[in-house]
DNA sequence: TAAAAGTCTATCGATATTATAGACATATTT
DNA sequence: AAATATGTCTATAATATCGATAGACTTTTA
């Protein structure tokens, strides 16, 4: 289960690859577009510059961009920006890995074991997929349901 | 991430995994065993036979026994017995999807569309993951940590 | 220098999780 | 049938996290 937060930050930057022009995009717009609470929108957006997926500039004509293109900025990157490591248990963090204290013996933990297999699918999920494949999906799915492929309009 | 209580069920079932006679194992010792609180591991253990992944026997004798070969009881299975839908999206659970209000279209949500392919993968994962394999990997690691191979004794 | 824009800090309430306690019911052995 | 060992249920408390909001502050550009 990942966030609210990662979802509103994955509609934003969404809607920010979409946006054509390489015009700045406006918190205030954002929010309303997609319906997220704008200073809630805020903090997450100050989270995604500080993780160097966007870039802000103040003032007059000013607003957020993203940092690269949509197909280099992975879902992964996004998740670890806010939801933080996606270890499916606190001792399988790659930054701040905790113990678990009832564990005698970490290497030997089954559960860890397996769960280090689960972790290891979903980062390579997550890796592989990128903000480009997000908008393209979108694309896809509005075109399949007016019946008429994307290409041919 | 999954929550302590299944992290508690998995080692729980495990315990009882390994253990090789049929002999049903007493919650006090279970809990004792893999540190887990009494208490809580009951309630767990409710769930789990309410899940028909247990069987259990009250007095004299009584206890905990796995309801069916261990190579027969997926992860998926006890995920979902203790943490409800893996979805990594309300709207994207199985048993009573909830929509986002901020959502206009479910069915072209970007978000959603990749979301829902990491949802496949970690299920497909946890479908193909038993106790055998939870037993047989911690197994491993202890013989490999050993040295030896697990045959070779 | 004023207006428009982003930044920071604090706080609140709701909800879910983890944990605990104790009364109650059931089954086995003697 | 009594005694004892065992599981079951309900309520509650402590804690942590998440989602959301408010307001003062800083920076930039026209």
């Amino acid at each position: 289960m990942i966030s609210r937060k990662t979802k509103y930050a994955l509609q934003a930057l969404g809607c920010l690859a979409e946006h054509a022009s390489g015009e700045p995009m406006l918190i205030a717009d954002l929010a309303e577009r997609e319906r997220i609470p704008r200073k809630y929108l805020e903090a997450i957006l100050v989270a995604l510059r500080k993780g160097g997926v966007l870039t802000s500039r103040a003032g007059r004509g000013g607003g957020y961009q993203l940092a690269a293109p949509a197909g280099e900025i992975t879902l992964a990157r996004v998740v670890a920006i806010l939801d933080g490591d996606i270890a499916p248990l606190p001792c399988l963090a790659d930054t701040n890995p905790v113990r678990c204290d009832e564990c005698a013996d970490l290497d030997t933990c089954g559960t860890r074991l397996v769960m280090l297999e689960v972790k290891r699918t979903v980062s390579a999920t997550l890796d592989g997929l990128t903000l480009a494949d997000l908008v393209e999906r979108a694309r896809d799915a509005r075109a399949r349901r007016r019946g008429t492929p994307d290409f041919s309009i």
